[in-house]
RNA sequence: GGCGGGAUACCCGAGUGGACAAAGGGACCUGACUGUAAAUCAGGCGGCAGUGCCUUCGCAGGUUCGAAUCCUGCUCCCGCCA
């Protein structure tokens, strides 16, 4: 399709954001070899859905390949229904919990349709590894095995830490690497892409290739985005994500909440500005010629739009200025409806908001609930659902919910 | 197979007969400040209730006026030696 990139034009896009290439210049040189041969790349990237959610911090391994894809090579898009249910404990200080094949099943649903707002829908390839690690006997696992040393594996940084500190560290986990390497042998990857959590896996990928005689793959690793939270790498059970899927105001939003730090990653991980655009706001951020709050606005429109196309994301910030600088109430409030005719207060807060009674007197007696931008203090205050029909209740500073009397229609 | 250590609220982690809904820290929530940043300060953080009640300290029993704390059995986890 299309115009070809030459491969000088390939590389500066390929590396834009690299944290490592392993071997150093081994991109270039399966660029020359494939294009010799007339072929594209096989470009794999493995991804396992141990959760639901595919947020910005799986986006930017995503984005990666897709820059693979629009240089004309194929994405080889790898979901880890068998591995996730072993569980790659990258990075993790402990073992993980194992999931259902039932959960991963409904993982993967729902995350290939979020993978597929990022990536074209040609060149690719999506595969599921237990199409091969499920039919492996007994005899093919230590056959497997047999290729790699117990000294080998404790290389591995957390593996070496945690033997260090007597913590535990499961056959199963040992085994992981192999099994990942073992996809990079079963569809024949030239390059594999994965964040730097990723390196001792993808290295073994290498190995496994070259000791059963393929070409070995070349590895691009690429920094972990760091969470909202502005500590730990992005995450879902940290609760730190920002979805690629969720609404603009909402990107928007938590996009602003992130620690200034994190701007100029943000803005090569998640918007991926050309490089020179990063290390000039970098500069800017430094010398204070650029304040953060601007440059924190600016990156937040830039991936509103990415999701959600040219003029959300100045129509996000919009609202959002509204909401928080204006105090106003946001545009669209989702309805909550009440059927009585009298509520309490407290009452009237834990059904909204759901949560407990306890928990809404709290919210009361801490002067975190407004009805229509008025502060409502009296626990025990007695409201006709007529009388407040209509407005919009308010818990803190972001959660809203506009009342409504009578029954809700059936959706 | 033997020996030892452990299981406390979302997480880490004190507590070894009453004053324990359970120290402390983190996370989180609310308020102030502000750039919904950071830092800081104040309050909160099982449930129900106008301060009293109910459920909670791996599970099941028991001792006691009273147990997270003592006893018995069980489950699970970890380490060391073999």
């Amino acid at each position: 399709m299309g115009d070809e990139k030459t491969i000088p034009e390939q590389l500066a896009l390929l590396r834009r954001g690299l944290a490592d290439e392993l071997p150093a210049g081994g991109l270039h040189k399966k660029l020359i070899e494939k294009q010799a041969d007339g072929k594209p790349l096989r470009v794999k990237l493995g991804v396992d859905p141990t959760a639901s959610r595919v947020h910005l911090g799986w986006a930017v391994v995503l984005r990666k390949l897709r820059q693979f894809q629009e240089c004309g090579h194929t994405a080889v898009l790898i979901i880890g229904d068998f591995t996730a249910q072993v569980g790659d404990p990258s990075g993790k200080s402990k073992t993980r919990r194992r999931l259902s094949s039932e959960e991963v099943q409904q993982h993967a649903d729902a995350c290939i349709a979020a993978l597929r707002r990022i990536l074209l829908p040609e060149p690719l390839e999506i595969r599921y590894n237990s199409e091969w690690l499920g039919q492996m006997s007994m005899e093919d696992v230590l056959h497997l095995s047999a290729s790699t040393t117990v000294a080998q594996l404790l290389e591995r940084d957390d593996f070496s830490k945690r033997f260090a500190a007597s913590k535990a560290i499961s056959l199963i986990e040992f085994m992981y690497p192999l099994l990942q390497a073992q996809d990079s042998v079963a569809v024949a990857a030239d390059v594999e892409i994965g964040g730097t959590d990723q390196t001792f896996n993808t290295l073994m990928g290498r190995h496994l290739q070259h000791s059963l005689g393929q070409p070995g793959q070349v590895v691009c690793t690429l920094p972990l985005l760091v969470g909202t939270d502005g500590v730990e790498k992005m995450s879902q059970s940290l609760g730190n994500v920002i979805g690629v899927d969720e609404p603009p105001n909402e990107m928007f939003g938590k996009l602003m909440s992130i620690p200034d730090h994190l701007i100029v990653d943000y803005a090569r991980l998640a918007v991926w500005w050309p490089t020179a655009d990063v290390e000039a706001l970098a500069v800017a951020l430094e010398d204070a010629s650029r304040h953060p709050n601007e440059a924190k606005r600016s990156v937040g429109r830039d991936l509103v739009d990415l999701y959600w196309g040219t003029g959300a994301g100045e129509e996000a910030e919009r609202a959002f200025d509204h909401q928080f600088k204006g105090k106003g109430i946001p545009k669209d409030v989702p309805e909550h409806w009440i059927e009585t005719d009298q509520v309490q207060l407290v009452d009237l807060v834990a059904s909204v908001f759901g949560v407990s009674r306890s928990e809404a007197r709290r919210l009361v007696e801490q002067g975190g609930v407004k009805l229509d931008g008025v502060v409502l203090r009296d626990r025990d205050a007695m409201f006709a659902v007529a009388d407040i029909n209509g407005g919009v209740l308010q818990a803190g500073k972001r959660r809203f919910f506009r009342l409504c009397s009578g029954q809700a229609p059936i959706s």
